[in-house]
DNA sequence: TTTGGATCCATACGTAAGTATAGTACCAAG
DNA sequence: CTTGGTACTATACTTACGTATGGATCCAAA
């Protein structure tokens, strides 16, 4: 179900189509030309093709948005089950994005200029590639390390974490809880950044289920 | 005239948002999408700037279509040159990623396995469509915001913002700043989220100048 | 002083283009 | 036979979005 070759013919005649057009044209083709190529009369007839190939998840468009439409890279995206054996992933497409424009550094007095930059601020395309998840946090257990309820963990698997690392441990009731890792004699410690909260400790003896390490944080400011 | 950096500024900052969206949207900007990012009220500013470099011959598109702007010539990170020999090839339009997949809560007491999910963390992909810039935090000014050093903030060009939004400001010494914005009479607040730090207060009669608003932050984490 | 370019603003109009709704026919699988 | 998918048709509506027209200010060059 990756290939246009098993596509129904006239699916795969339109995902051919954009990919050709939008190369040739520089932007994206309207349901017009496409149906103009293909001998149709409406446009109501690729609309539906289009529809389709977006349910197989190889195409997408911005809703209410002119020539939108675009290809996706040809992978569907699959479900991640930390507590299922990992499959080896499918190749997937590179993405070529550069992520956000760094404008520099504030507070460092020097002016900004927002496009003078050859550097750019890349966050999922930097984490994309090595099975990195995100996780919303709910609770103040690591405010005083900066991560508010409502931010965004970027977790990165990784099932032995070093010391002082703040990784996502699955307890013995199956909860998953966010903390700085500490291994210590005869057992691990699962330290809170709340001087209100206390750690929670783990027997050596026990099986510690880490599912990976945080990564990154982002957080949405308005 | 061999270089962006010889054209006026307006012009060479069109054209290149004209480049970095088309990449990360994966279709060309409208003009009202380039001018939001410049923080332009209407898009016929925009529209004379592209007319400007159409007439230059930097910009073409297709009169009457909708989002059929492209550069013409060069690498989209590439100088370009009027007087070398260039061929007419339009920006390449590239397939785009999902952005990282949600695993759920955490701290939230459920198990986190539940990756049925369609959903999927967008950062750069969020935020690149509008011409947002990211700046590197140097300092301790917004801490009790849980705006760290080394932070990067996500900003949004907007040179109006609402009462109580995080703006970066350039001052009078051309210096940018990263603070709370408040509108008061007879002047503007600008307020640091640090108890060690006094507001700056600008006049009304002065131009305040305002780059943009935050509207994400990243940390990376390890 | 005049002219042209750069840069910004506004409203109004008309077409481009997506979407909704409705219908038909054919084929394969259950 | 029923159902779902594929594939085609039409009209109508709505929003997206380019363009026209008009205005302003500032600056540099002739």
């Amino acid at each position: 179900m990756n290939t246009t070759e098993q596509l129904p013919p006239r699916q795969g005649e339109v995902l051919k189509l954009i990919t050709s057009l939008t190369e040739q044209q520089g932007y994206p083709p309207t349901l017009a030309e496409l149906a103009q190529a293909m001998g149709l009369r409406n446009r109501m007839t690729v609309h539906q093709h289009v529809a389709a190939l977006k349910k197989k998840g190889l195409v997408q468009w911005e809703p209410g948005l002119n020539r939108s439409l675009r290809v996706i890279g040809g992978q569907s995206s699959e479900p991640i089950s930390i507590n299922s054996k990992r499959q080896s992933k499918p190749a997937s497409v590179t993405p070529i994005t550069k992520g956000l424009p760094m404008a520099g550094t504030i507070a460092a007095g020097n002016p900004i200029d927002a496009l003078e930059t050859d550097e750019y601020l890349e966050v999922e395309s930097r984490y994309a590639g090595s099975g990195c998840f995100a996780l919303k946090v709910k609770g103040e257990s690591m405010i005083e390390e900066g991560i508010f309820d409502g931010d965004f963990v970027i977790v990165k698997p990784n099932p032995s974490p070093t010391n002082g690392e703040i990784v996502v441990a699955v307890l013995d009731d199956d909860t998953a809880t966010l903390k700085r890792f500490y291994k210590e004699k005869g057992r691990y410690r699962l330290q809170p950044a709340n001087k209100d909260m206390e750690p929670i400790y783990v027997p050596s003896t026990q099986e510690m289920n880490i599912k990976g390490v945080v990564v990154g944080l982002f957080r949405k400011m308005s």
